[in-house]
DNA sequence: GGGATTTTGACAACCATTTTCATTCTGGTT
DNA sequence: AACCAGAATGAAAATGGTTGTCAAAATCCC
């Protein structure tokens, strides 16, 4: 039954961010939710292969997770200091991969594109300390 | 004391692929090299941290680590069978990115692009079996 | 040589994630 | 309402890559 899945799913789609396994199990839980943490990796997972929540890894491993507004192909902007996330299209990165996989035989060529920075709202908040 | 580090950086070179720690331990034990598990991970980081090796993530949260031979900005193509590795650089890919960026008002943007795919000799065998 | 400093590595500690397994739901059936 | 098979749940234990600890060994400096 889904009912616990579409909590955590719940709880994924109110953050603004990438949000950890552990995470998400501790606002549950702090929200009263009666939740194990197993069953939140296992929604997670569930949702993260059904295509509805997208996974990315921090640089120190942690997989993390993000319920996002649009089911396609898509990538992340993502702010290193808030986690706040804008989705972003790129059809000429993905015609690049595709090319460049092709002019060397790869076949079946996927990729990974990620981009990383500091949102207007956080250089603001560096700039005046 | 670069000795060990050298050592590890030599075995990284050796190798066509990404390597994680533990292979580039097991290797070098079974070279004969009398090194420690803890070394090879301090040299291995240190290494990359001076970036003289390049460091990615597999999707099972391992370190992967290779010996590049440019140190300039570039990316990989890399086959998810073998492992072989191709260099590439994608000057239109470091302009979208950035552009992207900027469209959205994030500062100091960086970005992580990794493309992966089968390569000619390993959908050949996969063909052939 | 002798002491200060750095490097090394065996081993223990960490910690996110998985596995195990016994218990609790669920829905369908009689 | 009782029953049951199969899925879901979660507490606790296991896993495994990575990092910390600390004493021994190598190296440097005077």
């Amino acid at each position: 039954m889904t009912t616990r899945r579409d909590a955590v799913h719940d709880t994924l789609r109110r953050s603004e961010g990438f949000r950890s396994a552990q995470d998400v199990y501790a606002e549950m839980r702090s929200d009263g939710a009666k939740i194990g943490l197993t069953t939140v990796y296992r929604a997670l997972q569930a949702l993260a292969d059904g295509g509805k929540v997208d996974v990315l890894r921090t640089d120190d491993g942690e997989s993390v997770y993000r319920a996002c507004a649009s089911g396609d192909h898509h990538h992340h902007l993502v702010c290193r200091r808030c986690g706040r996330t804008v989705e972003v299209a790129g059809p000429d990165v993905e015609r690049w991969a595709e090319s460049v996989g092709a002019e060397h035989g790869f076949t079946e060529v996927t990729h990974t594109v990620e981009v990383f920075g500091t949102c207007a709202a956080c250089s603001a908040a560096a700039r005046a300390s």
